[in-house]
DNA sequence: CGCGGTTATGCAAAGGTTTGCAGCCGAAGA
DNA sequence: TCTTCGGCTGCAAACCTTTGCATAACCGCG
């Protein structure tokens, strides 16, 4: 039923290839020409079968954008920009899922692999070396994390950690808590390190809880821990634990910010919505997927297109832009003023 | 660099139609041979050309799924499982979205009509005269909405609008709105249907609110328009709504559920995470992403292989199955008994 | 009038796989 | 011994498009 290129052709009077280079080379074909051709086309509703395109150039145009979980508020706006950029250089975008699982991860990049151009690896859980291994195979962009001769797009949190950790020195606070990110992340080892550096350069103590599942029952369950360890402030790895975190610490008696004061990364959409409002470090998701997708086109673009040829795969990437966003701290109602030690917090 | 078929068939010393029939149709080949080959396949990582194929087959083993907004947090268990299941089968997803705009619907579903072999439409915003001719273009589910004609898996809100309004009539409540979802939304419509026969069965008067975005900040808005028409209970069209909307309510120091009771439909995962707890209608958006997908697969492996002979395209499709799958209301902390009138409700 | 140079088009190979058909071989039946 | 049949494999066409090369028409210039 759907029109080849031979219906076109013949509906206009020319050989196959004028029709084809009507669409892929404009510019070789009569303009008069490519007008009666582009009106037949138009006409029985013809589209180039991508699957044969695919077949010959190599390339798919397809990409593949793997994320940690879906369900976390962190990845659609990612998502969402990176879709909408692909489609804008007639790129189209397969999601897919790793349920924070490295396992998963890993069968999913290479599922992935083989029939599309190029993928973006978000948040990647898997190793340094599994990421490298799998570049061999495909064109990957990193998101979230540096892998040296892969091109990456960061977010600075460590600056974002800084930033949070000097707002809350700057509160008075002096015992800090760190709720670590995930095994594996490459975003908790940064945030780690910036926060160790910049609580121990304001005389601050740091502790460190961790790792976690970077969701609200990850930072609900750390309630307990926090209330414990006797600390007057807390740094999450994201906002999903921020958020937890609070209503932990509710059920236990404790306010926010009157009593600990909590400060989230990610500014997600619900950070403004909860009560206290969250202070929050704000990630530029959406500009990363959009740069992320830029990166990875430009990387097979540069590629030789019968690329199939030994060599090419590993070598010349000399192009390995590393992107880092700026990341900004936002500050709302979830964070205030070390308590007076010694004052009774609970009552009126 | 990719290993073919051809390489394949050397190394195993058979030719490429038994290497292609190993994998496509194993009980063709004798066992032994078999093993063979896929030893060799194996050992050159030999991995299929999915173009190829699709050239031949006519079958791209890609699906797409068009939904109103990835970041609402209702569509994310629908894609994974959606995802999950797709997979099981050896088919990829594409996630679109549609920004709840009903020409980036149209827009999106036709150009991944060319590449997909079916495609899954959820909560389409598109009238359905829209969608039927679509449906001509490229199979088509439709999830949450009833279209004559198309296979259908819908969520039974109606069912659950009702149980909502019982619920509420159960507490003593007889003024209540019903804040309304967006404009072309069929689950709006049933809805409100249910929800205006509950309510006269119960004698009660129901407030129509809406149309509406169907996000926090939607819900936020009509606070004050709740607190004005002086009902005492609300069904919002979804969780995010009646999150905005309790936000929204407090912020003009009205609680929930002493002064107003709310109600939400969807349990997504935050409806659980709010204070007070959300009462809310649990739809079962796993098993629909499931079944859809699974109507979709059936669809297309009942329709001819080389259908593109004419015919076949809009007519025989006497398996259009309609599911519907049951809510259940989930009662948590948003709602309590009508407050007495005349009492001061604002006070200690 | 012929020549070099564009410009527009046609030709045909190539890309990796599937699949109907035909052929081979050995075994069972006559 | 001769068919027949079934199981397995090879052959080659077909799927639709892109692209390097060849061809043809045309222009302006000498």
């Amino acid at each position: 039923m759907p029109a080849t290129i031979r219906d076109v052709a013949r509906a206009s009077g020319v050989h196959i290839s004028t029709v084809s280079r009507t669409f892929s080379a404009p510019h070789l074909v009569n303009p008069e020409t490519r007008v009666r051709v582009l009106a037949c086309a138009e006409d029985l509703g013809y589209r180039p079968n991508r699957a044969a395109r695919a077949l010959i150039t190599g390339r798919t145009h397809n990409i593949g954008l793997i994320v940690a979980d879906i369900a976390n508020p962190f990845f659609p706006p990612l998502i969402k920009a990176a879709e909408g950029q692909a489609r804008h250089r007639d790129y189209h975008v397969f999601v897919a899922d790793t349920n924070e699982d490295v396992a998963a991860e890993e069968d999913l990049v290479h599922a992935l692999a083989k029939q599309v151009d190029g993928v973006l690896l978000c948040s990647p859980r898997m190793s340094n070396s599994l990421i490298e291994q799998v570049s061999r195979e495909v064109p990957v962009v990193v998101i979230n994390r540096q892998v040296a001769g892969l091109p990456c797009v960061m977010m600075d949190v460590g600056q974002g950690a800084r930033s949070a950790i000097e707002h809350l020195l700057g509160l008075g606070h002096r015992r800090i808590a760190l709720l670590g990110g995930p095994r594996g992340s490459w975003t908790a080892r940064e945030m780690r390190r910036a926060a160790s550096a910049a609580a121990r350069a304001g005389g601050a103590e740091l502790s460190l809880l961790g790792p976690n599942q970077p969701t609200e029952t990850g930072g609900g369950a750390l309630a307990d821990q926090v209330r414990r360890s006797g600390v007057t402030a807390v740094l999450a790895y994201n906002d999903l634990m921020a958020i937890g975190l609070i209503e932990g610490l509710d059920a236990l008696g404790l306010r926010v910010p009157q009593d600990v004061s909590v400060v989230g990364v990610d500014d997600i959409a619900l950070s403004r919505l909860t009560r206290p409002k969250l202070t929050t470090v704000a990630t530029p998701t959406a500009a990363a997927g959009r740069t992320a997708v830029d990166m990875l086109l430009q990387l097979d673009s540069d590629a030789p297109r019968g690329a199939r040829g030994r060599g090419a795969a590993a070598g010349d990437r000399r192009t390995t832009a590393q992107v880092m966003l700026q990341t900004v701290l936002v500050v709302r109602d979830s964070t205030g003023p070390v308590p007076v030690p010694g004052r009774d917090c609970t009552g009126a």
